[in-house]
DNA sequence: CCAAACAACTTAACCGCTTAACCTAGTGAA
DNA sequence: TTCACTAGGTTAAGCGGTTAAGTTGTTTGG
């Protein structure tokens, strides 16, 4: 098999524990033996086994993250960004997909708890209360994307969907739009609800009448479909808000194809800054929702709770900016 | 602390091996028993831990993948792949991100040695020898992207690049372009080597002279500025082929800027089949890699090699596959 | 009818590490 | 000189599983 410590510590002439107590920098150990120790471990090759070290110690620095899909554009970041803090703070990381199925999702987080996990860090809608309690009751922090409220092990993350949101309308506003189009996502999704309700709000709060309310499939094909016929409205409104980039791109595609010039005849403006809205053509105006800085702060708010002896969950806010593209401009003179 | 498989043993009133021996299927106990065991295992909430689990049997049961960077668009649907069918086949897998930094591929190389994988899906370029010769010593298996020859528990990935360049210059040439430029990326790595090399040696097979051969960064800045240069040029060419997706859509907006028509007036197409060639406007002809295949294979490499008694490393080819987009027609009359 | 074979367990020795408890010089204070 | 520390180790008992070997009670072939 492979090198034991056992190998080190005879190749090394000492036991197993200095060994082990050089590799953990107690600093229980001389400087001559420690070196020798480290000697051996490089003329080896050896690397502990991240098993029987995590089984030892009964301790296994590891936090999970649990996504609904590596694949949809606004996981990746966080994943990094997650990953990345991690790392910084001592920890192994590990990643579940569920693919937005529940059974998956119920996998995912047994996954978790079979790898005794310090925390982990839930990106998806697709968890079931059961689960929660389950985690909560093996006392594994746990942080949530704007589900339940904050408590014991459990921190919340809100990604201020009404702050971006408002930063759009009135941005808008400013530019002289009144008459502002939304184009939705399904309603089961709580990100798209708050979305939604935060548009109706902003443009209350400015004596607007929102609407017309489209409801999209947050795909492309959903855009484009919303985007054809916010074209033939009449009245016409002036700016369209999608609620997500895909959908905004697809809303672009549809007003262009129907002949409209953007931003000059009609102004889209998209959400979640992905790739995309920066490459398209012309460039989505949306908001950054700083999905990297989401995963830092999971990772962060799991250290804080798998640290403390009394932890009391928290509500960890994530800020939304405004980034101007070339998809927006001043309304048109009527 | 948690539940052990004592807890269980107890509670069904048998002994740690006859749960371990129904939680593993072995098929020794006894209908009665088998249920007995189950339902202490439902009623107390009990998951083996992961850790115990591999260092007693000495078999992690786990397969590694390192990519150089999970934000890069090519990167989500080959970890999607991999871990779906690395699942499919009864491993865990682990991610490393390396972030295109060598040191954290040493990192993320040692990261699998301590989880004691059974193989590695090495998606970077940024390997070096001596790692390939570490992982090997440790009999543990590796799949590359096209780096090293296969061999010993090595196995090799090989995307089809000529093929998918071969496609990309023949279907221009039957559109009837004949002068028809490349955007290339930086000469080091070897993927965009290969694809300029392809380009090359496709366009000659038709009689057709190569370039002009402008050189990008492979992000968007790159393609852009190479758009803006080829408008200028004079004879212009009729087609521009770039070496990702990314620097196409780069081209295209440099293209649209100096005021062509794509593709009225000049046809521009990718590589890669990112969503961005999908949503870019108009949208990008491109080569799908198939990236999802190429994680699944590299799983299914790696289960062959980990699985046999005297591995073979075999190379293994990923088609690649032409997708026509709006942004590529015929070419325009002299 | 008895020995061999089998089914269905239990016992206990690890797996590769960590860590509490113990040991042994050597040092400094009284 | 004596004694309490301390520095720098060693010993050995786990961590939570797996699994080879051993122990039963029950069949079954000759």
């Amino acid at each position: 098999m492979a090198l034991t410590i056992r190998d080190v510590a005879k190749a090394a002439g000492v036991s197993t524990a200095t060994v082990s107590n050089v590799l953990n920098k107690t600093g229980k150990v001389g400087r001559r033996t420690h070196h020798n120790v480290l000697s051996a471990v490089k003329k080896l090759g050896y690397f502990p086994n991240a098993h029987a070290r995590h089984l030892a110690s009964r301790d296994s620095r590891t936090l999970g993250i649990i996504v609904s899909d590596i694949v949809n554009p606004f996981f990746p970041e966080v994943v990094k960004g997650f990953e990345t803090r991690a790392r910084q703070l001592g920890y192994d990381a590990i990643l579940s997909d569920t693919n937005y199925d529940p059974r998956r999702t119920q996998e995912a987080a047994e996954r978790m708890m079979e790898h005794n996990v310090r925390g982990v860090a839930i990106m998806t809608s697709e968890i079931s209360l059961r689960l929660i309690h389950e985690l909560a009751r093996r006392r594994i922090a746990v942080t949530f994307l704007d589900l339940a409220p904050a408590r014991g092990h459990v921190s919340k993350l809100r990604i201020d969907y009404f702050s971006g949101m408002k930063q759009i309308v009135e941005y808008l506003h400013k530019m002289g739009h009144r008459r502002i189009a939304f184009v939705a996502g399904r309603a089961k999704l709580k990100s798209n609800v708050a979305r939604l309700e935060s548009y109706e709000k902003c443009m209350r709060d400015l004596d607007l009448e929102p609407g017309p309310v489209i409801t999209g499939d947050l795909r492309f094909e959903g855009g484009l479909a919303a985007g054809e016929a916010i074209a033939k409205l009449s009245p016409r409104p002036t700016a369209v808000m999608a609620v997500n980039d895909l959908t905004a791109v697809g809303v672009l595609k549809g007003l262009l194809k129907a002949g409209l010039r953007v931003p000059q005849d009609i102004s889209v403006t998209g959400f979640d800054n992905t790739r995309l809205a920066e490459y398209s053509n012309p460039s989505i105006t949306t908001v950054d929702v700083h999905r990297d800085m989401l995963g830092q702060m999971a990772a962060d708010a799991l250290h804080e709770l798998s640290a403390a002896s009394k932890p009391h969950g928290r509500e960890y806010q994530i800020p939304a900016e405004l980034i101007l593209g070339d998809s927006s401009g001043p309304a048109p003179a009527e």
